[in-house]
DNA sequence: TCACCAACTGTGTCA
DNA sequence: CAGTTGGTGA
């Protein structure tokens, strides 16, 4: 059987372009994981290049392995070894082979987003800075949008309204951030990408080494690629290779990370992109789900255009209800799903999305309550559990005793007699000294010196006691001997904490067999060479890049719940998208945010077109939220699709009758900000959430509106110009 | 030093 | 509401 069989013109152009750049605009479901697949498989299988030079990037694990297990299904090759991976996972990949060149030490740990913040909390408090004047959230949001960025503090510039006192503390706390994260040999997620960037920009034999062996690089999600990755894509490629990027203007959803839709754009002019091919015919959907779809997205300006078609019929409509609550719309979802069920659908092909995690757990009472089994994606995962965390701390200090986050998070867990003060005495001693926590336990004397002599004797003898012994070994010596067993244990609520540790060495016998590592292997080979990691590193770099899943239970036929970014690239026979309310879907924050509104009506268009037949829409009047009822209306977005398309199964009132709230107000017994501001403010004709433009700013988000008359002033978000304060009667803005 | 409770706060999506 | 911080008493 042939491999090009059964593709569609474009799909068949797109797989078997010349290397040179290209870009595939893939309409969502018009079979772009196949193109990707194919593609690799018929360079390989047409003599055109060799596993070995296939660099294949996609942006979540889940992708990855799936794009394997397509191409081993297509070809007699053993894809293990191949270089098929997540930006993360490879960069760490490089990084481990390279470790010495990168300037890290073979055993660096990786932070992440929770052990970052804990870091730079420690870093502002060790340096008594008032952490209410530097927010370490505040300070965490600078250094990775720096970082992702491609910016080295040094290289940070500010703009000239931002070159205060306070915005320049903020670069000096990234460069002494970064100090102390090399200090003790960790490095967070954005700098994994950056580090491997410097380092195939200062070292020049190895850029031409891997230069000359990828000669085929693909990207999976081009729209969702930062700055910094379009550079790491850019310098790898070199001015012989080819990039042959696969995206969706339209699905781009990860601004928030850093994001830049721009880089297709940037892609096309650089690399001279003479093969554009768009793929519009969507295989997945009926006809009315696309055409509400199709109409949505037109509300977007900022598009490079597209149109999905497909030769499905119509189809059935778009359903929408409108519940009183959010308790009656789980309670109608229940019944809607129940019907499913009957009518002889998989609980696996229904999934319900929503906005935020949050919104999960009012779903999932009722579908505890109904006996439906359902599994959730998302939310708090596996290696995010806190006893997790902390047996994890204990492995990393076997690994690397410098890494002063996991020194602290156990040194006194289970409680062991160190207390605040004895800390304190300690991180002067490591301060003083220029040393790690670890390494500073010597120079303390005294009853509080033993105690954390005890500690770090305890972590020595597991290091040498486990040195020969498996991962499983590992693992279960870890949890017992550090007593976190025992100590669950006597907690009365500990019993599934006990569970979830003992599902950690599960986790890591599997992982093993994955992997490859030989069950009765010592799991600290390879300390030579550029070899590959200790199984314990490995382990301990996938419990940092993939988070895991926070339920077992694989192979059941249960419901899906997901939140819509988690739903990107799957599909299902029918789709629930719950809480399409003002507010929480577009999510109030992303109002006063540039763009903030279209990247929402994207999200919208990644969760429409999620569905094969059924399409249900849901919202609610009213809603639990953050501890207090919210009263809602609903979402623009119902307003944007083609009233042809929609069956209403409540009944509708007359638009416009009654009071029509303009955004979320509260009705809590909390006075203050919402109470206080029930409807839109305005200025002059000017309104928050406002996009206008300046002449020297650009483009911009009103945030906020203040005094009157000729005092009348708004502060707006320019972006990457930062945020102004400007009087209204002076400055001169356009409005959209 | 540590367990316990009260008060406070923030609240979005992810590798 | 849930997670965190701060204070108190044993």
């Amino acid at each position: 059987m042939n491999l090009l069989d059964s593709l569609n013109p474009q799909q068949l152009a797109a797989v078997t372009l010349p290397n040179q750049p290209a870009l595939i605009l893939a309409g969502a479901g018009s079979g772009k994981t196949r193109v990707l697949t194919t593609r690799i498989a018929w360079l390989i299988q047409s003599g055109q290049v060799s596993p070995q030079g296939i660099l294949a990037v996609t942006f979540t694990n889940k992708a990855a392995k799936e794009m394997l297990t397509r191409i081993s299904a297509m070809l007699p090759i053993n894809v293990r070894g191949m270089w098929v991976g997540t930006f993360h996972g490879l960069c760490n990949r490089l990084l481990r082979a390279h470790h010495r060149d990168a300037n890290l030490p073979q055993t660096f740990q990786i932070l992440d987003s929770a052990d970052q913040l804990s870091a730079i909390k420690r870093l502002l408090k060790g340096n008594q800075i008032d952490d209410e004047k530097y927010p370490p959230r505040n300070l965490q949001l600078f250094i990775n949008s720096a970082k992702e960025a491609g910016l080295r503090a040094s290289a940070v510039e500010l703009s000239s309204e931002m070159r205060d006192d306070y915005n320049r503390k903020f670069v000096e706390l990234y460069s002494m951030y970064d100090t102390q994260c090399q200090r003790e040999g960790v490095v967070d997620f954005a700098e994994l990408l950056l580090r491997c960037y410097e380092l195939l920009l200062k070292n020049e034999p190895l850029r031409t080494h891997y230069q000359e062996r990828f000669r085929h690089i693909l990207v999976d999600e081009f729209q969702d690629t930062n700055v910094l990755q379009y550079k790491w894509l850019k310098l790898l490629a070199g001015v012989h290779n080819a990039i042959f990027a696969v995206g969706d203007d339209d699905q781009s959803i990860y601004r928030f990370r850093g994001a830049n839709v721009g880089n297709m754009a940037d892609f096309e002019r650089e690399f001279r992109v003479r093969n554009v091919v768009k793929l519009e015919q969507n295989y997945r959907s009926h006809g009315h789900i696309l055409d509400a779809a199709n109409a949505l997205i037109r509300h977007n300006a900022q598009r490079l255009g597209k149109n999905l078609w497909t030769e499905a019929g119509e189809g059935e409509k778009v359903r929408v209800f409108e519940a009183g609550s959010d308790g009656l719309e789980a309670a109608w979802l229940v019944d809607e799903v129940r019907g499913l069920i009957g009518e002889g659908h998989l609980r696996s092909e229904i999934a319900v999305l929503y906005r935020s995690n949050a919104q999960s757990r009012v779903i999932e009472h009722a579908l505890f309550n109904a006996g439906i089994p359902y599994r959730v994606y998302g939310g708090l995962r596996f290696f995010e559990r806190a006893e997790i965390k902390h047996a994890l701390a204990y492995l990393r200090l076997i690994e690397n005793p410098a890494d002063d986050t996991a020194f602290l998070r156990v040194v006194n867990f289970p409680p062991r007699g160190i207390g605040a003060r004895t800390l304190e005495q300690l991180q002067d001693a490591a301060r003083a000294s220029n040393q790690s926590l670890y390494a500073a336990v010597g120079s303390l004397t005294g009853k509080a010196g033993s105690n954390l002599g005890a500690f770090v004797k305890l972590i020595d003898s597991l290091r040498f006691e486990t040195a020969n012994l498996p991962l499983k070994e590992i693992v279960a010596a870890v949890i017992d001997r550090s007593g976190l067993i025992a100590h669950f244990k006597t907690e009365k609520e500990g019993q599934e904490r006990v569970e979830n540790l003992q599902e950690l060495v599960n986790a890591a016998v599997g992982f093993a067999a994955e992997e490859g590592y030989a069950q009765d292997a010592p799991a600290t080979q390879g300390e030579t060479e550029a070899a590959l990691p200790s199984p314990l590193a490995a382990f301990l770099s996938h419990a940092s890049l993939e988070a895991g899943e926070n339920q077992a239970a694989e192979g059941a036929d249960a419901l899906q719940l997901m939140t819509v970014h988690a739903a990107k690239g799957l599909e299902f026979h029918a789709v629930f998208i719950t809480g399409l309310e003002e507010g929480l879907f577009p999510h109030e924050n992303s109002v006063t945010e540039i763009g903030g509104l279209e990247e929402e009506r994207r999200l919208m268009y990644v969760a429409i077109t999620r569905a094969r037949r059924r399409l249900y829409l849901s919202f609610a009047q009213q809603r639990m939220l953050h501890g207090q009822t919210r009263y809602g209306i609903k979402s623009r977005f119902i307003d944007e699709l083609p009233e042809g398309v929609l069956k209403w199964l409540t009944p509708r009132l007359r638009e416009g009758a009654g009071p029509r709230l303009g955004q979320w107000h509260d009705a809590g017994v909390r006075p203050a900000v919402a109470a206080a501001a029930p409807q839109v403010q305005t200025r002059n004709g000017y309104r928050i959430g406002q996009t206008v433009r300046h002449d020297r700013f650009g483009e911009g988000v009103i945030i906020k509106l203040e005094g009157s008359g000729s005092d009348a002033r708004a502060k707006i978000n320019f972006g990457s110009q930062g945020i102004k304060e400007l009087l209204l009667s002076i400055a001169k803005l356009q409005t959209a």
